[in-house]
DNA sequence: CAATATTGGACAGTAACGCTATCTAATGTC
DNA sequence: GACATTAGATAGCGTTACTGTCCAATATTG
């Protein structure tokens, strides 16, 4: 580990003294070792860490908030990975309470998740969150179809499986960053890919005039 | 269509009185027919524009500069289906252009267009969308394989080409809403079923402590 | 060894976003 | 005629994510 100061972490990050001192101070950064009352230097962990909440903000958009929460999950050892990655979904399918799904959407959601055998806590937020999700579609008079919703839960099914296969068998050390990085940063990478489809299958039947 | 006063509207569509004002004055929502200096009321249409409009902005998380741009092509009766929902696309893509992505992803993008025959405009949003993705990914050693995108796209063009298909033949007036709310919308509901199979799938695999 | 530059640490300030509140004058309503 | 409601204009607020300034303590350079 080559250690570097500051400047030089700013300079090979991108970002600005100032942002690198605000993330030092949120502590989503760890301090460099001090090297006496006005120094410190920095490695290449730090500089990944940097690579890494500014991925999770710009690529993924995340609130610093949740970065905190799946930087605090990554970094805490006393987790198992199925852990870590859960505690990132959690953040991710966060909804406001305030205004909770319909009982008939999370009785699809429930009848959903039994068709498909999957195992999922029963106070899992991804419940909730898809019953929402099903709720603004139908109050807009577009109901999704249980049988869209399959063929949905049937096209992830094997990407989920390949995914998290991936990542086992992995050093621990990296494991954990890795599933969360993985889980996290696929997700605006396929639904990208879903968009080029989109646009794709549009242009051959929806380019004359409707 | 039975007219209803401010306040009504408020009620049903559960929204403060100053809220919609303020919708209104950002021209998101059309104005109600004046019956007086101070009065004026509105209809059904009004209360279905408020749902979009929250549903935009709650469950897919928009901005709401996004979201007039894509009211307005919602309005815009000049404009083909496809050209539609290319602006709500080209918003949901719409990156930085300050930080480009590499040309090595972008060459990863051009090759995954051509093996799946996709046409897809030149300027695509999506082709520099998904190379800074998969730059994202790379920085922090965590390549994307071709493989991988490959099965991404396997499992989205079919997705893709029911949903378009569910839109084509539908009364152009409700066609163009439809084709959006079904676009943006459904995104959430995706990756809310992609995390549960993850849940599932690492419930499994990955429930020991690593 | 003196002048200059850099750093850590504390803290104040800012820009964008999405509302929210207040005020006024003109109506409706009872 | 008293009271409530509304359109329209404008000002203010709370949150988020930085950004800038200041200071004293070192390093560095000539």
């Amino acid at each position: 580990m080559i250690p570097m100061w500051m400047s030089e972490l700013s300079q090979r990050s991108g970002l600005p003294v100032a942002t690198i001192k605000f993330y030092l101070r949120e502590g989503m950064l760890p301090p460099g070792t001090a090297t006496g009352a006005t120094r410190a230097h920095y490695d290449e962990t730090h500089l990944r860490r940097l690579r890494l909440i500014r991925a999770l903000v710009v690529v993924a958009a995340l609130r610093l908030e949740d970065v905190r929460t799946i930087l605090a999950a990554v970094d805490d050892e006393s987790l198992t990975l199925h852990e870590v990655v859960g505690a990132a979904h959690t953040r991710l399918s966060a909804t406001d309470a305030s205004s909770p799904a319909s009982s008939e959407a999370r009785a699809r959601v429930d009848a959903l998740v039994r068709r498909k055998r999957w195992r999922l806590a029963t106070d899992s937020p991804h419940r909730e969150a898809l019953a929402k999700g099903l709720d603004a579609l139908s109050s807009l008079d577009q109901p999704v179809s249980d049988d869209l919703l399959d063929e949905y839960a049937a096209a992830m099914g094997p990407i989920a499986r390949r995914e998290v296969g991936s990542v086992v068998g992995e050093a621990p050390a990296t494991a954990t960053e890795r599933a969360v990085v993985g889980t996290v940063l696929l997700e605006p990478v396929l639904l990208t890919i879903r968009r080029m489809a989109h646009e794709h299958v549009s242009a051959g039947r929806l380019g004359r005039k409707s």
